[in-house]
DNA sequence: CTCCTGTCTGACGGGGTGTCAGAGGGGAAC
DNA sequence: GTTCCCCTCTGACACCCCGTCAGACAGGAG
């Protein structure tokens, strides 16, 4: 009894109901996905804060009201655009798994998991911007489009440091604790990057430290006894 | 011939011109404050996108067009608040400076610096958390007061990393990149506490965590050579 | 051709912003 | 105590964007 729906097979996955109930044709998603491109091209050249439903609905060649038929407001149209690119950001775990994180290999593989991240951030900066920034702002969907995004490239760095023993270290931390801590300083210097590098630090220096504190993270050098 | 002015000693420091262009005499200075101080109670409770000059006018008592009187919008009021708390968080710079940074000595000294580094955030999180969002929204004023601060604490720690040379160690890099990605990481852990222990990570493991990447960041162990 | 469903929009009430010109009040001078 | 003046405050307004109707429009089925 659970969904006895009929639940047609949708190309993009996208049965999102409009604002008044119905599931739109294929014209309505025509405009809806309009409407969507739109956004992330606004919110590439503009502020959050200064985005205006009345802008995209312009750019789309529309009138607002059509904009709300098919959003609640723009953070709903933001949304999609953010989830999209959270997905994409949870594969960078592929940056982690099957890789050998011992030795020479394993700076590499840190190497390359830093530069992957930074380009990622890179690319998609307007969007993580706005996701950032709703956040902090306490938006739960967007936290969630975030956490799903970094927990994956954490758990998957945990692995790494759990599965990777080295020298029978008794003094060993929780797994998930350091891969925490090194993918908020990833994320960090990835959403702060353009400051950085206005403020003189570069950034391929700023990688290379990077680099060596997650190889350090996950072969657990010696600390001093407590 | 520099400031030829008679410079009266402003108790606060705060010389500062109301919109009119002209200095406020103590009655006005005492709105002023009363302003900030409602903005301070608000912003602790609401989130950025909600706060309205009129909510703030109306908590102190006044109309909004007072209000504009001495701010030229929310963000001059939040600006204020903002110099204050960073000029507080750069002092956190002493928890670097004339500290031991090798073998337990050190490793106490890193863990004191997380303790106060999450402490102060802590203490000050409204305020910080419209800091962030204002900096990565872009206005200049708020990412330099940011800047300041971190930047306080980063020399610092380059500082004692430069300083700290360790088994005369060849590999060394710059110390202020290590330096960086170090309080990019504090940054975003304290940013993101209430998340990160939602979300069922434990912030003691991880203090314990960043306590050691720092400990290696500033003692440099061994890496692969390249 | 016509109808009907899905799609779009003009027009409006509501609320916050930012700006006047002018009202109000407190202290210095007499 | 009274007057006067300047600092301080505010009511009122125009502006803009938001979000929501009821109804106009289009294009495929019959």
């Amino acid at each position: 009894m659970p969904t006895p729906e009929d639940a047609p097979d949708v190309a993009e996955g996208d049965l999102t109901p409009a604002s008044d109930g119905r599931i739109p044709g294929p014209r309505g998603l025509a405009t809806r996905n309009r409407l969507i491109e739109c956004t992330a091209n606004i919110v590439a050249v503009t502020p959050y804060s200064d985005l205006r439903v009345t802008d995209v609905a312009r750019a789309a060649g529309t009138s607002p009201a059509t904009f709300y038929q098919y959003f609640v407001d723009i953070d709903a149209a933001l949304l999609v655009l953010a989830t999209q690119t959270t997905a994409i950001g949870a594969e960078l775990a592929g940056y982690i798994k099957n890789r050998r994180w011992r030795g020479k290999a394993g700076y590499d593989s840190a190497r390359e998991l830093v530069d992957g991240f930074l380009d990622f951030w890179q690319a998609h900066l307007p969007v993580l911007r706005v996701v950032d920034l709703l956040t902090e702002e306490g938006d739960a969907r967007f936290r969630q489009a975030r956490v799903h995004m970094l927990n994956a490239i954490t758990r998957a760095l945990a692995d790494a440091i759990a599965t990777s023993k080295p020298d029978g270290t008794p003094q060993a931390i929780a797994p998930m604790a350091t891969a925490s801590a090194l993918v908020s300083m990833l994320a960090h210097v990835a959403a702060h990057r353009e400051g950085m590098e206005h403020w003189g630090i570069e950034v391929p220096q700023v990688t290379e430290a990077m680099t060596r504190l997650i190889y350090w993270g996950v072969n657990n050098p010696r600390v001093p006894s407590s």
